[in-house]
DNA sequence: TTGACTTATATAAAATCTGCATATATGTAA
DNA sequence: TTACATATATGCAGATTTTATATAAGTCAA
């Protein structure tokens, strides 16, 4: 039996197969703080809780091209950056059937959510609360721009939870932090976002100094407008 | 509809569902440099090339139990230390059919392979080319101890490719190359691992500090034996 | 028994990095 | 013109890392 034999024969079918499906962690800097997009789940499990944009993988499909799929379809967005991040494979993190999720994330600049969470009314920006120090570990909770609880469906926690570990440990050996940002942007934009991300204060001279050695930044010669003190220099991120 | 009566309703045969599988990545340092267990595929597709040792994932089976299980049935090995590494979907990896792969990686002492090999003359501890430095990251050639050439099967070698990353990535600053040593080990033994995975030559008096401030080691009083010059002091892993 | 040899281990000097304090620069606004 | 707030630059102490060198402790052969 050659190959082309043996794979007509080959049957597919033997076992009981597992939907696999992607969840998407969208994440930002918004006042502040950590953020994460999240959509409102209007059928049951979890009915009327808050969940990550997801869906199911094609056929046909590779695991990266479902996530821009699911990105464009249901979060009506492009992120420039997506990386994957984890596989959940649970027996029984879904109610409905067997379901494995390959977890994506994504960081995009705030400003992008505005028109997405416009043209969807069930979509909401969670603020992140972060109950642990470091890379700890464990999960982590939602709130809306309000400050209501927004109580998060299947295993989503813990999924924010690895996402925060991760963009953490990527931080300053990973130019990731630029994605947050605006083509341009102060150093002082720069170090709030890794404060955001971190969850602590940074000395402000140390910080100037190692991004300006690691040759990410470049200078624009512009300053910002809108201040009323010294205005800063703008950079942009050296993708060279 | 409550959750119960709409969870009796749903359907999850509506969409085709791909294969799920794990494939493991055990690997060692062997005479100085990295190897991994391969196993000579009997069956098309890739007849007589060589592959990581995997399997299907269960319906009522989490990725990780499925990793443990074909650990134990394929490779005759229970690791202590395993990790999830990445998943890899693109259509086309497997020319039988649509198959998802989860890869779990898992680093043994070089000597518990010997009574695998023993046990399944298909297994072959295949030696690693990196033809990269440092994290540039591609695929990943193996060799038998011979030397002879060891084709991969299906995405195998950019699996192992990904795995040596991994491992760079984490060495400094995770105790994993413990792992990969006996119960007592000389401070030598365990900088010989780590330029093993790493490919290049580190600093000795440097090393040892870095390795003793850790905290992660307990000196045991004793002293190897054997050796021709002065004998080294035996350390042991401290897992508090 | 002794001294050559090899590697382990300890210590010291030099270079680099980090945190902290402070001084100077540059814009707005009254 | 001056007060003010923040950007930017600089100096310095302490910690960490690299590099070099010295000393210790075994084996082995004469």
């Amino acid at each position: 039996m050659d190959e082309r034999e043996f794979l007509e024969a080959y049957d597919a079918e033997r076992f009981e197969r597992p939907s696999v499906a992607v969840d998407l962690l969208l994440m930002s800097v918004v006042e502040g703080g950590l953020a994460a997009l999240l959509v409102r789940r209007d059928e049951h499990p979890g009915l009327g809780k808050w969940a990550l944009p997801g869906g199911f993988v094609g056929i046909d499909e590779s695991l990266d091209a479902a996530a821009r799929r699911v990105m464009a379809a249901k979060a009506h967005m492009n992120a420039p950056y997506v990386e994957q991040l984890y596989t959940f494979g649970a027996v029984d993190r879904d109610p409905r059937t067997r379901v494995i999720s390959v977890a994506y994330f994504a960081l995009l600049p705030a400003a992008l959510f505005a028109s997405a969470l416009e043209a969807d009314r069930d979509l909401m920006l969670g603020r992140l609360f972060v109950p642990w120090k470091g890379e700890a570990g464990g999960p982590v909770a939602a709130r809306s721009p309000g400050g209501e609880a927004l109580p998060l469906a299947f295993d989503h926690d813990e999924m924010l939870g690895l996402a925060v570990r991760r963009l953490r440990g990527k931080l300053d050996y990973s130019p990731v932090a630029f994605a947050l940002l605006p083509e341009t942007f102060t150093l002082r934009a720069l170090q709030d976002v890794h404060e955001a991300i971190l969850g602590t204060k940074l000395n402000k001279p140390a910080f100037r100094r190692r991004m300006l050695d690691r040759g990410w930044l470049k200078a624009t010669g512009e300053r910002e407008s809108g201040t009323s003190f010294r205005p800063a220099e703008l950079y942009r991120h050296k993708s060279s």
